[in-house]
RNA sequence: GAUCUCGUAGCUCAGUCGGUAGAGCACUUGACUUUUAAUCAAGGAGUCAUGGGUUCGAGUCCCAUCGAGAUCACCA
């Protein structure tokens, strides 16, 4: 143990022997907070000069010590509750015992055994101090809990510079408690994941939508193509995966005859990480009986530009992201891919076979091999000419068929699918198709990738025979969309790394 | 997975050419009954990520390992 913590738990042996409990039991009933008082104490100055307090003139406070300064037999403190922070000011006097001259609860307790990240309650009156500072005097003082470690001191000036700054990356991720007590401009990246997320399922909730749980434990990863987290489930004695998507779950759900359903949830993902992934990962997604993607194109526009008005400070549909001013309000580009390249790279790819696109890949100097057919080399010139000029919200849509095995085939291209992506920032926050409910070609479409998991592909989805059945029985037609949570929490807060909108991003462990 | 950068006191960091481990805040003791990055005086605090090597001597140079960040690749 270091220096520091040894003498914390000399402090805490010293408050048990003068009677005083370091965690005590019975609630502590708090009355006001930081912010209540700092922005509604009101005090009117009398005609002979003296001061009459309005308000806030008998409370409970409750919160963390975070800074005290000695000033003789007085003492400042700053006490931190969720709210924010307020002064606290005791004075020596106010606890003295009038028949042996002491004040042993000022003495030991406020100016010896307390250190900085204790919590304490503390009962008294809002007033205002000589400088104009809001405060609380405190009549009565309660230990609440002792902290046995210090906390980084972090300190601000007048001006609001920064002095030595809990900034390490790891100790913040490692250490979110003391993150988002010393850093409490972290707090508010996640009050607004928090806000987005309920803007979003009321949104959803006044489309009508049923909210429901599918499983994550799942004996086929279906729905995606990723590599799964494989589990064991004794009593069955079966293998199980953690979900890499809930897809087809949903839609077996449609099948049962909800007509709109979302959920939103973890997903988990065993692939690389980096400042865009994290392995378990929160999405959203929701399936609505009768619609087409044009439709669900509409529905992202509406629920995005509520999302964008809900966190911004003046209700505006806008989020500044980096240097781009990004504008929610709809409706957004609609793009197909072919057009999206033509535009950013001056090359006409639907008009060209495969040996076209391969040579233009060549030639650009887009890493591509033989292995890939038209649709990955599409994917390859898209991401490499045109993902990262899609700013605005653009919808990319028609894909073709090959990359797209859960999408129904375009009515009017063939080769295509009816689907899209969101694009925002150069970065893709959704995914979006009509949905196939054609049994048999379902059935074809797993056959490929049975094919494509033959020749090694490890994310080829597997075949789901019980979800081939469900489309037996008959779905309507059908329109779906994912969402990825977090990306979009780190675009409406700003943030370019994930592990900023997770509480506790995923870390190696500490030697 | 590759490359680069980083790891020194509780926190943030300095540490020159390889020659006894430094600062600010925090902490301890003392002074101060309206301070606020409080101030003033004195003091304590370190397995320099871990392990090896070179050297008379390593925080510093070399190798390996662990952890983190960035860029790229992979992946949606």
């Amino acid at each position: 143990m270091t220096e520091q913590e040894l003498l914390r738990r000399e402090s805490l042996q010293k408050l048990r022997e003068l009677g005083i409990d370091p965690y005590p039991a019975p609630l502590f009933d708090v009355t006001a907070t930081a912010a209540d008082i700092t922005h509604h104490y009101e005090e009117i100055v009398l005609e002979d000069g003296s001061k009459n307090r309005l308000n806030y003139q008998d409370i409970a406070i409750a919160g963390r010590i975070m800074a005290a300064r000695e000033a003789g037999k007085a003492m400042f403190l700053n006490l931190q509750d969720a709210s924010g922070r307020i002064q606290l000011y005791a004075r020596r006097d106010d606890f003295l015992n009038a028949e042996t001259g002491e004040a042993p609860i000022f003495d030991h307790l406020i100016k010896k055994l307390l250190d900085l990240g204790d919590y304490v309650g503390v009962r008294g009156y809002a007033f205002k101090t000589k400088t104009g500072e809001i405060s609380v005097h405190v009549r009565e003082f309660i230990m609440l809990s002792k902290s046995l470690r210090p906390l980084p001191v972090v300190k601000k000036d007048a001006e609001g510079n920064v002095f030595d700054a809990f900034s390490d990356p790891e100790l913040r991720y490692r250490m979110r408690y003391v993150d988002l007590t010393v850093n409490t401009q972290y707090r508010d990246i996640f009050i607004k994941r928090s806000r987005m997320i309920k803007t979003i399922r009321a949104y959803l909730d006044d489309l009508g939508l049923l909210e429901v749980e599918t499983p994550i434990l799942q004996p086929i990863h279906g729905g995606a193509a990723a590599r799964p987290f494989k589990t064991h489930h004794n009593t069955l004695d079966m293998p199980l995966f953690l979900r890499i998507a809930n897809e087809l779950y949903l839609k077996r759900l449609i099948v049962a005859g909800f007509d709109g359903v979302y959920e939103i949830g973890k997903m988990f993902r065993n692939e690389g990480m980096d400042r865009t992934h994290n392995p378990e990962f929160s999405m959203l997604e929701f399936y609505v009986a009768y619609k087409d993607y044009f439709w669900l194109m509409d529905v992202t526009e509406q629920m995005l530009e509520r999302v964008a008005r809900a966190l911004h400070a003046d209700g505006l549909a806008t989020a500044q992201i980096g240097d781009h001013t990004i504008q929610f309000a709809g409706p957004y580009r609609r793009l197909t891919i072919y057009d999206a390249i033509k535009e950013y790279s001056g090359f006409d790819a639907e008009n060209a076979d495969e040996a076209a696109l391969f040579a233009y890949c060549k030639q650009e100097h887009i890493e591509v091999d033989k292995t890939m057919g038209m649709a990955k080399l599409l994917d390859e010139i898209f991401s490499a000419k045109a993902e990262k000029h899609l700013i605005q919200p653009t919808f990319l849509m028609d894909h073709p068929v090959e990359m797209s095995p859960l999408t129904k085939k375009h009515r009017s291209k063939p080769g295509l699918v009816e689907r899209f992506e969101l694009y925002i920032n150069g970065k893709e926050v959704a995914n979006a198709y009509s949905e196939l409910n054609d049994p048999i070609d379902q059935r074809e479409r797993f056959e490929e990738q049975l094919r494509l998991a033959e020749r090694g592909e490890e994310e080829a989805m597997a075949m789901d025979e019980d979800f081939l059945r469900a489309l037996e029985y008959g779905m309507p037609p059908t329109a779906g969309i994912g969402f990825g949570i977090d990306r979009l929490a780190m675009m409406f807060t700003n943030q370019s790394s994930i592990q900023e909108v997770l509480f506790f991003p995923q870390m190696r462990p500490e030697v």
